[in-house]
DNA sequence: GTGAATGCAAACTCTTTGCATGACT
DNA sequence: AGTCATGCAAAGAGTTTGCATTCAC
């Protein structure tokens, strides 16, 4: 499941540019590809390096235009990790998510699963009393490259 | 609990400072100052403009380098919560911690604690096998304030 | 007195916006 | 054809760095 091209999640993102009446012009659609074919949250300045790379002329405000609009629609999310800034992950809404452990040494994130954790949200949100919308959890230490496991 | 002016953590960091070398020169002890009067996280900008008011003459350049070496001396924390930049607040090495609720209508910030959450994370600590050396939480719902209890 | 800390301003990085051109429906 | 999307460049916002001066020790 990792290594790339989430096609589900790509003739999602077509489909609802679609229906939200929005254009699939040449930048909106290289964003959209190049996000399927990553595995975890990225830059605006990644994205536009590898389309670039692709050999598509695409400027870097057309990719953070994209990425506004998909994050809009609640294809993308957003995640802060605090080191170069921004980052963008292809997300399905209502479907499962995963949240990031960035590593102390190497400064890699990469996706964990936990039910567990999951859990604890759910019961924390009922306790909380009013509406919760989302949660991002980060864990900071060392990714499985620099420490492999344990 | 809430309320302010925190002084077990302010003593803790003009010791902390003092013991590794650092002088308490104006800005630095200001910012210290400034810390400990506040419940939650504060951005740069923030803590400059108080300072001001007080009728400090600081320079916001100051405030940054004196929050960049109270964390890397660990009294101080980066909070990323994606609006209007990194915020800051104070922590007591090894001490309780909370964590962040966001709310979607107003941008405020408050502060929660949740034991269960802790554990969880706890647990999926062991799971990932490898050095867990630190968390963050970040809610995504409404305020107290935006929808009193329920 | 001496070296570290500070203030100011300039430099930098990341992100957004304005505007003319080009592309999708 | 009409309108929306794009590319480029300039503007903004937040943060860091350089340097002369001031201040804590």
């Amino acid at each position: 499941m990792t290594g790339g091209l989430n096609n589900e999640w790509r003739e999602l993102a077509l489909n609802a540019l679609g229906e939200a009446g929005l254009r699939r012009g040449g930048a909106r659609q290289a964003v959209v590809d190049q996000l399927a074919r990553e595995d975890c949250c990225v830059t605006a300045q990644q994205i536009a390096d590898a389309l670039r790379k692709g050999g598509s002329r695409i400027g870097i405000a057309s990719v953070y235009r994209a990425l506004e609009t998909l994050d809009r629609i609640g294809l993308v999310q957003r995640v802060e990790v605090g080191e170069g800034g921004t980052r963008f992950e292809a997300i399905v809404p209502g479907g499962e998510h995963h949240h990031h452990v960035v590593c102390d040494k190497c400064g890699r994130i990469s996706p964990f699963e936990d039910e567990g954790l999951e859990r604890a949200i759910g019961r924390l949100a009922d306790r909380l009393g009013h509406r919760v919308s989302g949660h991002d959890v980060l864990i900071h230490g060392e990714c499985g490259r620099c420490a492999p496991s344990k």
